[in-house]
DNA sequence: ATTTATGCAAATCGTTTGCAAACCT
DNA sequence: AGGTTTGCAAACGATTTGCATAAAT
């Protein structure tokens, strides 16, 4: 279910809000960040995020996707892959999803399961956690293997 | 369902076997690095599996985890944390399993989900890879959070 | 005015690699 | 012997960081 009958709030708007609620500014490099974020239909990477967007410094995207992680606005990707990949949040696309990734290039895919599924994945989940003693955070689901192109 | 009934075989003779498919040796460098593995009960770095075993080299310990991924002996696990981790792969251990990941020390830990899941997240996994003209490899499930040292 | 963010270049650090010696068959 | 593996030290490359300047409040 995605927020069906909702309107989708501004990924800015919900940006802004939660870097201040960290007492952390908007600026120009992180409104631009996100921008490019919300457009992307796929996780990036960070050379690609400033491929994106001219005038964006390496190492001021690095610093500003680690704030934005802690902050809750983005998600980090790690695969087997070289690069890490950035997402918007959950928070701010309402729109929880899994991944496909491709174990040749690299290249990752969102996709969604049943909501049946995803409750009794929850569900299992938290026994699991319960009888480590983990305080779960979230899951993820990822498939791999060799996409579309590179089989 | 974890092969009830029969004797779990020797780690080593299975790595050597699958070794010698891809014309790899199994010298004694390899024997060391998989029985440190084998006597693991989480998923290893490379530098907690060298400090195990005294006399290997970091170098030689990488690459032959790279050979070892190649030929399906070793699972290379990758999270947020900056280090990379080794498991026996699941063909030599024989128990298929998913990670509990803490998010503060990187620790990596086994568990698993009861098999009904387990059939119904493939049958949901294979919808999902012929959608995307994805060709599967593996899945993978990982629960995040804090654990118990770290909460 | 004072604090925080940015850009550049240099530093980090896990991992990879070149090469000569040791090893295996 | 003949090809493979190993150890050491040097190289790599993604990410991080120090510092002086620019931007934000």
């Amino acid at each position: 279910m995605t927020n069906a009958g909702t309107v989708t709030p501004d990924p800015h708007d919900l940006a802004a809000a939660r870097l201040r609620t960290a007492d952390q500014r908007y600026t120009r490099s992180r409104q631009a960040l996100i921008e490019v974020l919300a457009g992307a239909d796929a996780p990036m990477t960070v050379d690609e995020i400033v491929a994106r967007d001219d005038g964006l410094a390496l190492s001021t995207a690095y610093r500003n996707l680690v704030v934005f992680e802690e902050c809750g606005v983005v998600q980090r990707i790690v695969t087997a892959d070289e690069h890490a990949r950035f997402e918007l949040d959950e928070v701010l696309t309402e729109r929880h999803h899994h991944h496909l990734v491709c174990s040749r290039c690299g290249v990752v895919l969102d996709f969604t399961v049943p909501d049946r599924l995803e409750h009794e994945l929850d569900r299992a989940l938290d026994e699991v956690a319960t009888s480590f003693g983990f305080q779960a955070e979230h899951h993820r689901l990822d498939l791999v293997g060799r996409c579309a192109a590179c089989r």
